[in-house]
DNA sequence: GCGACAG
DNA sequence: ATCTTGTCGC
């Protein structure tokens, strides 16, 4: 019975709060604009225990300011305004904003309230209240909702997953009003659960009025978000399969991006003529610095690569043959679906071509590490932003950085990463090695892997032979290939590394090792995945990305991963408002 | 036969 | 790759 009380209450607090959220965005996108950069709020208080016990219920009240920065919030509602604000989607919580939490928080005993609107602790409610109310009301910060904050939230609020947002709002929406009808009848005193009890030889006293039930109703929604924070993703995907599912008996277009085989078969000789030209062993002018500490189980690493190099068996279990080019009875296209692969590597400085970048370097000591990404927008597929930041290798220092708005091509297609993002990349590239030369890396680490691919030849190596500069492929989910599986390895990760720096080599059934699985960090338990790109080998390039884990992901690539997700952010605002 | 599949 | 909330520890 109860669970369909609570489903009652799901499916109408939903209704109530569906409508009220798509009247408030249609008003905020009309008020917003004709003004153009000035921001607007909406703001409903809604009190909390506190609140209610020390003032009486105040209701619920929504105030409408064009000038955000004189909002002030009332009481110690500000968490619960707080999430209002939030789940409108107009504005979101960041690092400056969030001192609003003091660092110290062990200093006071009212530590325990509940920031998500649920009933703040039986024990800090009475004593505690008029410090507490005090402490709000003395450091309420106004908030405000710049427009370079809200404006890009915008198409965001639309395309979240109306299903998913209603459901998971909602959750906590009840916690909020079962918190605001309970203190309605706190206020008037309506019904009270008292407890005595002996701390620090002292007779306490606590009242609980209601606070029982509030408490156990709030558990349950919380109990319900949590597990659907953790379960949401497979919602969501279970929710788009179906809804493809449904979609693609109508329409039919839908879900991945269809593959053009001729494309792909000049793709696949691209990728051939390039990887005779790959080079997999040191073959660098620098030297690498002392502070690189090379990696334990190198022995290991090198033993594997260097056995392995005339594989002609064929990796994946396609019907597809590229035979005389007859896309025989292939319906779908599969990125295993290769040629027999010839895996042997050109000898050490085959060709001297690829040495514009340094003529100068003979001897020095490597100082700069370049890391490579490129962001996207999801509402526009061809918009992008590629990144490229340059690290020094002992301070960690960023030396350079450089974005640039791009416009994608093609699509992305599992084994062919690198025909959609090498040519933003190289012009980054080209740029620093024509203006700032003195700057220009001296490595390269790709968000994307190297070696470990279906075809011997990710983006990683491809941008390296193109460009002639050296390059490491750090991939951070697992490329499935030669029999090795994401499940498995990331098992047998979690059993063998336990130290920062632990690595153990990837090798496939055919005894080929195609990278390792190394631990950047001591937190970070599942590993990052770094083959060979171009003129480094293995050894080298796992001793050079975990010299710079100072999170999971080495420090140029998170970098550039960051620097580019903010420019495009920019770039949106920018767009919009003009 | 079908699904898996870096970013 | 993209969307999102929320918590925790250094
Ligand atoms: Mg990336």
């Amino acid at each position: 019975m109860y669970p369909a009380v609570l489903h009652v209450c799901i499916i109408v607090v939903s209704l109530i709060y569906s409508v009220f959220l798509v009247a408030l965005a249609m008003v905020v996108k009309a008020a917003l604009a004709p003004v153009g950069s000035a921001g607007g709020a909406l703001i409903v208080t809604i009190p909390t225990a506190a609140a209610a016990a020390a003032d009486g219920p105040t209701g619920t009240g929504a105030q409408g300011r064009s000038d955000t920065t004189s909002a002030a919030m009332s009481g110690s509602g500000r968490w619960n305004w707080f999430r209002l604000c939030f789940t409108c989607g107009f504005c979101r919580r960041n690092k400056k904003n969030g001192r609003d939490q003091p660092p110290g928080g062990g200093g006071g005993g009212g530590g325990g309230a509940d920031p998500r609107g649920g009933p703040p602790l039986p024990a800090t409610a009475s004593p505690s209240i008029p410090r507490r109310a005090r402490e709000t009301t003395g450091e309420a910060q106004p908030v405000s909702v710049s427009a370079d904050k809200l404006l890009p939230y915008m198409p965001c609020f639309w395309s979240y997953p109306s299903l998913v947002f209603l459901i998971h709002e909602s959750l906590q929406w009840l916690a909020v009003i079962v918190n605001t009808i309970v203190m309605f009848f706190i206020g008037s005193e309506f019904s009270c659960l008292k407890i005595h009890c002996v701390t620090d030889r002292k007779l306490q006293k606590y009242t609980f009025p209601l606070h029982i039930l509030c408490l156990i109703i709030a558990l349950v929604c919380m109990y319900f978000h949590s597990l659907f924070v953790n379960y949401g993703k497979q919602f969501q995907k279970a929710g788009d399969r179906f809804l493809s599912l449904a979609g693609s008996s109508g329409t039919g277009a839908s879900g991945k991006p269809e593959v053009d085989e001729g494309a792909a078969v000049m793709w696949e000789l691209e990728q051939d003529t390039l990887r005779a030209r790959l080079v997999t062993k040191d073959d660098v002018p620098w030297r690498l610095p002392p502070y690189v500490r090379r990696l334990d189980a190198s022995p290991a690493l090198q033993e594997g690569m260097d056995t392995e190099l005339d594989i002609t068996r064929r990796v994946g279990t396609s019907s597809w043959s590229c035979s005389e080019g007859t896309m025989s009875k292939a319906s779908k296209w599969s990125p295993h679906s290769t040629c027999p692969i010839n895996l042997l590597p050109a000898s050490a400085s085959s060709d001297g071509s690829c040495q514009q970048f340094f003529v100068a370097e003979v001897g020095t000591i490597l100082e700069r590490v370049g890391g490579v990404d490129i962001s996207f927008d999801k509402s526009d597929g061809s918009l992008a932003c590629a990144s490229l930041v340059v690290v020094h290798a002992q301070t960690l220092k960023v030396m350079y950085a450089d974005c640039a708005i791009v416009e994608m091509t093609q699509p992305y297609i599992p084994g062919f990463l690198a025909f959609r993002e090498c040519p933003a990349l190289i012009s980054l590239l080209d740029r620093v090695a024509e203006e700032h030369p003195a700057l220009a890396p001296q490595v390269v680490m790709v968000d994307g892997n190297g070696i470990l691919h279906s075809r011997g030849f990710g983006l990683a190596c491809h941008l390296g032979v193109v460009t002639g500069i050296p390059t490491i492929g750090v991939g951070k989910t697992f490329f499935h290939v030669d029999g090795l599986t994401e499940n498995r390895v990331k098992r047998d990760s979690l059993r063998m590394l336990t130290a920062p720096g632990d690595c153990w080599p990837l090798k496939g059934q055919s005894g080929r090792v195609w990278g390792v699985a190394l631990r950047g960090n001591k937190d970070s338990k599942n590993p990052i995945f770094v083959s060979v790109g171009h003129r480094l080998s293995l050894e080298t390039a796992a001793a050079l990305v975990h010299h710079f884990c100072q999170h999971r992901i080495p420090e140029p690539i998170r970098q550039a991963d960051i620097r580019s997700r903010e420019h495009l952010r920019q770039h949106r605002v920018t767009l919009l408002q003009q």
